[in-house]
DNA sequence: GCCGTTTTCGGCCCGACTGTTTTCAGTCG
């Protein structure tokens, strides 16, 4: 029972009170716990065991009795008297754009869908036989939507297509390009997701500052890689890439463009906890501005920017918006309702890492051929301290995959690892025009049996050792929990790269007993990884913030395989950012010779 | 159903857009 599987009995149970017109609170309360479920990176099972379950933002007394009834007997005799008697055919229907509780519903009743396995082509069937439109409160309009979601469903796009950062990314700025060509454009912005720089990108949101509305909506929607426009008014338009991918727009008069800066860069709980607290401060929360309730000025009146006609304080500025509720301004990696918002109040809000803080990274793969047990980089040393140079880097690391085990004997991996040594020296010694310092490392395969892939007498000819995992990923926690222990527990291995082994949206990452990884970590000055790679971003921003408050050292390196992708350490910076690190959590930000000291060379 | 630096009871965010409606319900962010 994975949060996941317990989301989707949850999201039932929310279908249900939806359509019985429940009270809302309720439902929002469920919903919170979903949304806190699937933001988790502990499963709710593990901390049910040790009796933390109510530690879960948003689980009460009666959500916990539930999942408890849950972890115990395998079911909650509520729910299912909930569930029987509703149609299981309506659940698999809420997934498809357009459709939620009360329609689905009414559409899996009305039209005897009894199957849920075959309730998408079922109600195809039904729509294309012109059964929908003839339905009270259907009509041919919302038959015909309907029946393009469902083929957009069948192809494979859910409501949800999450796309990783950088795609998103060089999505926006197309239509950032496009929208520039536009001359009623003054300000163009990402923000969503995008400007929280999450791991993975729902909806591309934009917002434009514009005194022509209407001409910009008009060129956006006229976009000439999109394949539909979803939805269009005055305030802002919605359309459908080519790849399935959502692009909402919004459009703000300039001199609100701040409150709509801050609406549209959400997260959703995050401006829903800021306007729980503006309504104790009297206040109303919009993208448009803030709004005295009751019409009464408050005594911030004699500020400027109050507009008289529409009762409502305007904002040009994101900071000024935060400042008038009385808080700093919250960097957007953090609006996601942890804390942020108290400490913004409080003025401890965390200083975030920056680039510019960054001195060096460690795990970069060359070209130079040791045959490794693992792919190849593409780039040579030099190429990659040019790089390193003019980023202005003090230092890099070497971490080219260990020699394969299976093709050498351990005598031939001690020359093979001394003969590289020889000659990552021979380029550094001869590349004197660079300032960045070399340290030679290697990225060491943890074998099953918590063993290093390399004999102990080639770590003579290394620094430092990344220790990681590449094979045999199914262990259960326990084991792998001892088997990465057993492999850090080396003097030489110093970090631990990739810690859960996940490929977003590809592989889901093996678990492990974080308590003891990082009271190991702490104890013996072991660093974990933040892998900068898209695919990867591992650890995950709220693994991130556990370590720190844990006391465990986090790096941030690139893994790259190839010169250029040593640019996508912003990827593991945004990361860090979104785990509230400073500069003082991260190893790599620390000169070269304390990073030396740390390292015991 | 949850929660507390105004509360253990009485609150709980704000708005846009669409289709099918004669004033609104459903869905979405």
């Amino acid at each position: 029972m994975t949060n996941k599987d317990i989301c989707m009995l949850l999201k039932k149970v929310v279908a249900i009170y939806t359509l019985r017109g429940e009270n809302r609170f309720r439902i929002i309360a469920y919903e919170r716990t979903i949304e806190s479920l699937e933001k988790s990176p502990f499963e709710a099972k593990d901390l049910w065991k040790e009796g933390r379950l109510m530690e879960i933002n948003g689980i009460g007394q009666t959500i916990s009795a539930h999942l408890d009834e849950l972890f115990r007997i395998g079911k909650v005799e509520y729910f299912e008297e909930l569930f029987s008697h509703y149609p299981d055919s309506m659940f698999p229907l809420l997934e498809v754009a357009g459709l939620g509780p009360k329609k689905a519903y009414y559409l899996a009743d009305k039209l005897r869908l009894k199957d849920p396995t075959t309730a998408i082509e079922d109600l195809l069937k039904a729509a294309y036989a012109d059964k929908i439109a003839k339905l009270e409160g259907f009509g041919s309009k919302s038959q015909s939507d309907i029946i393009d979601a469902l083929e957009r469903f069948r192809e494979g796009q859910k409501k949800e297509v999450r796309i990783s950062l950088p795609l998103a990314e060089g999505l926006a700025q197309k239509i950032i390009d496009y929208l520039n060509e536009c001359s009623a454009c003054s300000e163009i912005f990402p923000l969503g997701s995008l400007r929280r720089q999450l791991s993975t990108i729902g909806d591309i949101d934009l917002a434009v500052a514009t005194n022509k509305p209407q001409t910009v909506l008009d060129w956006f929607t006229a976009y000439p890689h999109k394949s539909k426009v979803i939805e269009s008014g005055p305030a802002g338009a919605t359309i459908i890439l080519s790849g399935g991918q959502h692009v909402d727009l919004r459009v703000q008069d300039p001199t609100s463009f701040g409150s709509m800066l801050q609406y549209f860069t959400g997260s959703k709980h995050h401006n829903i906890h800021l306007r729980e607290i503006a309504i104790k401060q009297g206040l109303s929360l919009s993208e448009y501005g803030i709004k005295p309730i009751n019409k009464i000025r408050n005594s911030k009146s004699e500020i400027r920017n109050y507009n008289d006609k529409k009762n409502l304080y305007e904002f040009a500025k994101e900071k000024d918006y935060y400042r008038f509720l009385g808080l700093e301004w919250i960097p957007p990696e953090l609006r996601e309702d942890n804390g942020e918002i108290e400490a913004a109040k409080n003025h401890n809000l965390p200083l975030l890492i920056e680039k510019k803080d960054i001195k060096g990274e460690f795990h970069i793969h060359t070209s130079y051929n040791l045959e490794p047990s693992h792919d190849l980089g593409l780039s040579d040393l030099k190429t990659i301290l040019l790089k390193a140079d003019s980023l202005g880097y003090e230092y890099i690391g070497i971490s080219d995959h260990n020699p394969s085990k299976t093709h050498h004997t351990e005598s031939e991996i001690i020359s093979i690892m001394k003969a590289r040594k020889y000659y990552y020296e021979q380029i550094k010694a001869s590349n004197k025009n660079t300032r960045v310092n070399l340290f030679i490392m290697l990225e060491t395969d943890i074998l099953t049996n918590g063993e290093l892939a390399l004999p102990n007498d080639a770590f003579e000819y290394i620094d430092a050792s990344i220790v990681s995992i590449h094979s045999n990923f199914n262990m259960n926690k326990v084991e792998m929990t001892d088997r990465i222990l057993k492999g850090l527990s080396h003097p030489k291995a110093k970090m631990l790269a990739h810690p859960t082994g996940r490929l977003i949206n590809k592989r889901a990452g093996y678990d492990l007993d974080w308590q003891k990884i990082f009271s190991f970590c702490r104890i013996n000055d072991k660093a974990l990884e933040i892998n900068s790679f898209p695919d990867r971003l591992d650890l995950s921003d709220m693994m991130v913030r556990e370590a720190i408050k844990n006391q465990v050292k986090l790096v941030i390196n690139t893994d790259s395989h190839e010169v250029s992708q040593i640019d996508l350490i912003k990827y593991g910076i945004s990361v860090a950012r979104r785990g509230w690190s400073t500069k003082a959590d991260i190893l790599n930000c620390m000169p070269y010779n304390k990073v030396k000291e740390w390292l015991k060379i």
